[in-house]
DNA sequence: CTGAAAGCGCTTACAG
DNA sequence: CTGAAAGCGCTTACAG
């Protein structure tokens, strides 16, 4: 071995990290044919390419990130800033199933995510700028747009791939995953329709999201063809927000007979105070979510709701990011279809 | 501005990116004068260090951190490589918690968390080595200490520093972020003797972690003090096993007056078993769950849980972190106390 | 207080 | 097929 150990002021011994400079010696060749050896180009015979990489497997020879970062300006690495409240961040199972779906994507590809949770917006903003000028990521995966979101002009600005998890395709130029609300929805009303339902409400995320707005219009417009009718109410996700308004629905005049919830949060919520309430669940009123969740599946009854394949969307997104970045020319792609998952908070309509 | 566009194959226009060169030769000083007065050093004057920053800020300039990186050898960044089964990653608001908590904590010190989600063990010793060795990361947060665990010598042997997320303290050089067991039992075991139950059951996760090992041995312990018995059963962390493990005690003889659940999702399914046994939660039994989440709180009755301020301890965690790293010779912490969160899933115990 | 220079570990034209 | 050399954008002794 090669490896020379310094001592450290704190005693910790840091062992010599074998570079290519050290391949280049042992081999007595150049820097530069090892280079083109590791990396797979023209440039070296096949015996010495296999000498080097026998000789890199066996001292564990690993490149240096940051050389390769600077000097092939490219690091392998994708980032992903939430600006999302925190307490929210955890107890939606959403982001992190998305990521365990990214991870997937980016181990096959031996790429890595840099992640940051940062509380308020527009800190967001700040860390996607200093991110790029930095030149710590290859690109970014976007979440939760916004109306004019500025994160897609500023990442344009910026000169960096993005792709967006979207619920529509604007012609701006972003990278876009497209989850169509128009699916999710055909299935929910579909359910919904086939079991009597006629007057149904939707609790909704708040409008500030481009995809909760989207939903409230396909939703009006395809319950219209359906010969339904919808009332509309904007919730926040939050738990005691669902159960308000569930509660102000449950209470009021003409209660409907099914009610859509933006997410499993408030879906629970709903379902609770349903019960609370002495309206049974599904005999007076159905419940049924957006997005699908073990909050979902565990509650009882449980919850039905459309499994929105997380995990597959997420994988689908970096895979798409990787080859905008790589500048291909298709940068909209469908994400894969959701599914309904029918449970017993649904059921045939009451009767008036 | 002196920014000049090129153009990229796939049409975007890819800015230049403003660097010490920029900076030192619009004030026609040295890059080594830049690089003082930006990193707050000794060699220049006041007056030049405020012109430098000035025009830093007026140009929006960050340093490349692949060359920071690379001459520095620090990269701000820590690393965390989970290997549990994606499926049980994202039903557990435990490891999103932490993340939010360890994401506080680098938001202020302006670091950053590269981030993998192996699905396999094993897998994730790979990654280990390959981040070291590639210089990605200062060090490592590690969680779900096995017996013997070989990431700790592996990354002593690499020379990079980590804190294990712990719930002992061997001497093993390792900076470790320590939640006793004792401190959750105690708190438990105090509710359920209050409550005068005095033969319990306990079914926890699997014991290739030391941490569950560890609270079967302080539970047997705490219980004798007190006069109760515990029953101990091996569980996988998983909906259906617990759900198995329950019906097995509520069914066969000398059902206990309490069971104690190693995680959230085995607490549900063990109040789901005793409902569905007609078997009265806290009536009949009472359901109390190590860790808090939203499913205790959510359920019906809600579960009996021990807060572990998960955020808190991550943010302790990476800040420790940067502490061991920094040569600092006290590697072992406590992590913040726990909070018993009385639901309704305990009560009295039934007479026999 | 300031500058010229070497060096971190790679990649990549460019000559042979 | 191979090597010498420049360069990526910083930091850091070392001289002045």
């Amino acid at each position: 071995m090669t490896a020379s150990d310094g001592d450290e002021p704190n005693g910790l011994r840091r062992t010599h990290r074998v570079t290519i400079s050290d391949l280049a010696r042992r081999l007595q060749i150049s820097k530069a044919s090892v280079s083109y050896a590791l990396n797979g180009r023209a440039g070296v015979s096949d015996e010495t390419r296999q000498r080097v990489l026998d000789l890199a497997e066996e001292l564990g020879f690993h490149p240096n990130s940051a050389a390769v970062a600077l000097s092939a300006s490219r690091t392998r690495t994708i980032g992903i800033v939430i600006a999302r409240d925190p307490a929210l961040i955890s107890t939606e199972a959403f982001y992190m199933r998305t990521l365990v779906g990214i991870e997937q994507y980016l181990n096959e590809v031996d790429a890595s995510l840099l992640l940051r949770l940062t509380g308020e917006q527009g800190e967001d903003l700040d860390v996607l700028r200093r991110w790029s000028r930095q030149g710590r990521v290859d690109g970014f995966i976007l979440f939760d747009e916004h109306d004019n979101d500025p994160r897609i002009p500023l990442l344009k600005e910026l000169g960096i791939p993005c792709v967006v998890v979207s619920s529509n395709a604007p012609d701006d130029q972003a990278g876009r995953l497209i989850s169509s609300p128009t699916e999710t929805v055909t299935l929910l009303l579909d359910h919904l329709a086939a079991l009597g339902h006629r007057d149904i409400a939707h609790i909704s995320g708040p409008f500030m999201f481009v995809h909760e707005r989207l939903r409230v219009q396909t939703l009006r417009e395809l319950a219209a063809d359906r010969g339904m009718t919808v009332r509309q109410l904007e919730g926040s996700y939050r738990y005691d927000d669902g159960a308000a308004l569930t509660r102000q629905l449950l209470t009021g005049p003409n209660p409907p007979t099914a009610i859509v919830l933006g997410n499993d949060l408030m879906a629970v919520a709903a379902l609770r105070v349903a019960i609370d309430l002495g309206t049974p669940v599904p005999g007076q009123v159905s419940i049924v979510a957006w997005d699908d969740s073990p909050l979902c599946e565990l509650a009882h009854p449980g919850i039905t709701a459309v499994d929105q394949k997380t995990m597959e969307r997420g994988r689908a997104a970096a895979d798409l990011l990787f080859r905008v970045a790589a500048g291909q020319d298709d940068i909209h792609e469908q994400a894969p279809a959701g599914e309904l998952r029918a449970r017993a908070s649904s059921g045939p309509a009451a009767h008036r």
